[in-house]
DNA sequence: CATACTTTGACAACCGTTTTCGTTTTCGTG
DNA sequence: CACGAAAACGAAAACGGTTGTCAAAGTATG
């Protein structure tokens, strides 16, 4: 596990919420380091590989990561307005999307699911 | 209302699932239409804006769109090979996002729900 | 110290999307 | 029908995020 890699999670998980990637070579270059994009992106995608982080699209296609606190498999109610992201668990979605799939004789089935609301502190 | 516009919103409802622009364009010119690329993304957005079609982004940040059948709000399960779409009910789904939201101090909840799998066909 | 292997980062390539801009089509009006 | 303004069109260039290339630097091993 190379310095860099850890130099981008730690750079990751001092947010709550998600973070693109160019932020983060942002962030990281405005600390001193001389870390390269192209190095953010790959930690990025390794540890996305390794389930270590989340990613998701925004709706103009921007790639924003997210350090996760749990390993296991979760969902996000994000405030859009601050970008604030909660944790949500949600046996029941996870259900209702095996039973869908298993229905409509889909195998491999997964799924994402985000959901999207304005938060106390921004209403 | 142009009648390119016209061509690619037809083009569209073809399908019963999500078409990328590059897809439609790809399908008009094979149909002897002479539209051009740009057409095809203004169409896109035209139809989007005026909330005719629907829009998400897929994994790797391509944008595909859909024409939807109802009026209502529903999802689908995508098969990832052939990308023939499926569309499902979920009140299950519905209700869980609500009381999540609630259970947070969201307003506002709205989601996104994506479901994917090989389809029997596929498989 | 020598060697093999991995990681790094500058730069170029990619690809979907958007913008630009000159041309064509559409449409209301005389 | 003819005319001119306004809208739509399409080819090509620009754009922006992401990924690939490759030589240089780093690291472990013997």
């Amino acid at each position: 596990m190379s310095t860099r890699r850890e130099a981008v999670r730690q750079a990751l998980s001092g947010y709550s919420g998600f973070r693109s990637a160019q932020d983060l070579y942002a962030d990281l270059r405005a600390e001193g380091s001389k870390i390269g994009l192209t190095t953010v992106y790959r930690a990025l995608q390794a540890l996305s590989d390794s389930g270590e982080v989340d990613v998701l699209r925004t709706d103009d296609g921007e790639a924003v990561y997210r350090a996760c606190d749990t390993e296991s498999h979760h969902h996000h109610i994000v405030c859009r307005v601050c970008a604030t992201a909660v944790e949500i668990e949600g046996p029941t979605v996870e259900r209702w999307a095996a039973e869908m799939g298993a229905k409509h004789g889909f195998t491999g089935v997964t799924h994402t699911v985000e959901v999207f609301g304005t938060c106390t502190g921004c209403s």
